[in-house]
RNA sequence: GCUCCCGUCGUCCAGUGGUCAGGAUCUCCGCCUUUCAAGCGGAAGGGAUCGGUUCGAUUCCGAUCGGGAGCACCA
């Protein structure tokens, strides 16, 4: 058994969407675990509306994830080449083909010739549905006029064919018109050009949304017409919005980079979107390793869902929270940018690695941890106003000076030490913790809430942790 | 209209011809506590409807209802 071949294979004509990375994943989960390959495929035979920004987006945004490619744009393989306006001749290579073993012909009507017909149709029934009525299907060729080419599709009989998901499907082909293989312009439509490249790449295993069932029947018509051995088909149901529509940009973010600029880690998207439609008996968390380990098709579910941002962000919380799913090292350096965005660039990845078990229980994204982390890395911290003006109050100062004097006798400064410092303190001079955590809290971050008030103190340092008491205990005074 | 697909807590998923129908998320409450989180404990919340098969259906079958996809010289 030869391994499997799949591809994916996104149209250049945006952002990389959440639900094309789902198709993405399930494909590269596949490939990684049987040892197959994975082919990267563009197709931009949408003139109109592909852009070499968004192929760069696609390309970017796979990187990102670590949704790493075998074949294609970069990489290249024995396929290539793996844009579709770059294999045109191969189209009309097989075009001709079709033709020539009478499966296909060339069609003269013009689109506003079908367009009027449409038009004329629907005046008389609004609610027919137009079909080509195989106008140019015996005619003879004239070889110079402007011609389609289309598929002689049959009208009886049916298609059947047993998805990986979906089980046993059967279409009619009642309702088959003979759509176009090939525009005008030799730019092949979307079914044509996915099976020529499909066949042409040797891919084994069509793994794609469920909205593409619909094209499977027409498209294993093409295989058989061409004598190619027809792939497997594997369809994934639909991530729709809350709302139960189509999910979009006006639902909120739904493209990758969205989520990366909102410090989503890459396995945390992975993970809540391999979780979409699939399952592994109750297990919500993933690794790389884990998801490749368990995946399999027969576990995934046929009903379309609706994406939930907020579960969305707990996944990446679990994530940014364990160290086994994010290693502090990375950590850091994925926060290091969302730092320099804040107007922290000079952060050393050490320092912010030492502050950051601090916060790891509590940031639920980058963005939440840089700005939880802010403070560390100030002259001085960013007074929030309110925690100012309700802690840094008049009999606060003296607090802050006592309590500040006695941690400046500890000698060791770690955790520990000034906890005992400090309880010692209390001790002897009758406050509570309570009394001085507070006004503490607001001159050490500037803000009124931070981690444990000892943790912040040994991260800031000696020194960093002085001046700002004594300076919050002034900010008091001037109150 | 026609073709295809789908239907378990609000949401994402388990599971089962006899179960207190389970986990996660969200919401609420409690514990912990120097704040905020985290953690721990608890609560609330579900098999669309109607038939059939069966001693017994959430589970098997059918219908209905509801939802989705498509019916292009878009992908």
């Amino acid at each position: 058994m030869s391994k499997p071949r799949l591809r994916f294979a996104p149209s250049p004509t945006g952002y990389l969407h959440i639900g094309g990375v789902r198709t993405a994943l399930f494909n590269w989960l596949w490939a990684r675990k049987t040892g197959g390959t994975f082919v990267l495929r563009i197709e931009d035979t949408d003139q109109e509306r592909s852009t070499d920004e968004s192929r760069q987006i696609i390309l970017d945004s796979m990187k990102w994830l670590g949704l790493d490619w075998d074949e294609g744009p970069g990489v290249g393989g024995p396929y290539g080449p793996y844009t579709q306006m770059e294999r045109l001749s191969l189209y009309k290579e097989f075009a001709e083909r079709l033709i020539a073993s009478g499966h296909a012909y060339r069609c003269y009507c013009t689109k506003e010739e079908l367009d009027a017909q449409r038009q004329a149709l629907k005046q008389k029934d609004p609610k027919a549905q137009f079909k080509y009525p195989g106008t140019c299907r015996d005619r003879k060729d004239e070889p110079d006029r402007k011609y389609v080419v289309r598929f002689k599709a049959p009208t009886t009989g049916s298609i059947t064919y047993v998805d990986k998901v979906f089980g046993e499907v059967t279409t009619p082909n009642v309702e088959n018109q003979d759509f176009v293989l090939l525009r005008s312009d030799g730019v092949p439509l979307y079914n044509f050009g996915a099976v020529v490249d499909d066949v042409t790449m040797e891919i084994t295993l069509v793994a794609r949304g469920r909205d593409h069932m619909i094209n499977t029947p027409p498209q294993i018509l093409i295989y058989q017409a061409l004598g190619a051995k027809v792939p497997e088909f594997a369809h994934l149901p639909m991530m729709l919005a809350p709302n139960g529509e189509k999910l979009s940009k006006r639902h909120g973010a739904v493209s990758v980079t969205e989520y990366r600029d909102k410090g989503y880690a890459p396995m945390a998207v992975l993970n809540y979107l391999a979780r979409f439609g699939w399952s592994h008996g109750d297990q919500e968390i993933f690794s790389r390793e884990e998801l490749i380990q368990a995946f399999s098709w027969d576990a995934c579910g046929r009903g379309d869902g609706k994406f939930d941002e907020k579960k969305f962000l707990a996944i990446n919380h679990e994530h940014l929270k364990t160290e086994r799913l994010m290693p502090t090292s990375e950590y850091a350096e994925r926060v290091l940018p969302f730092l320099a965005a804040r107007g922290l660039p000079d952060v050393k990845k050490e320092a912010v690695e030492r502050a950051l078990y601090t916060i790891r229980e509590r940031a639920r994204t980058f963005v939440e941890a840089a700005d939880m982390l802010d403070y560390f890395f100030r002259a001085e911290p960013v007074m929030d106003e309110k925690a100012k003006a309700k802690f840094l109050v008049k009999d606060a100062a003296p607090r802050l000076r006592g309590f500040r004097d006695a941690l400046a006798e500890v000698s060791e400064w770690t955790e520990a030490a000034l906890e005992a410092r400090a309880n010692a303190y209390f001790e002897q001079s009758g406050l509570q913790m309570k009394d001085v955590a507070q006004p503490a809290r607001v001159a050490l971050t500037g803000r009124s809430a931070s981690p444990g008030l000892f943790q912040v103190l040994y991260v800031l340092g000696r020194e960093a942790s002085l001046a700002r008491l004594s300076r919050g205990a002034e900010i008091a005074d001037a109150s």
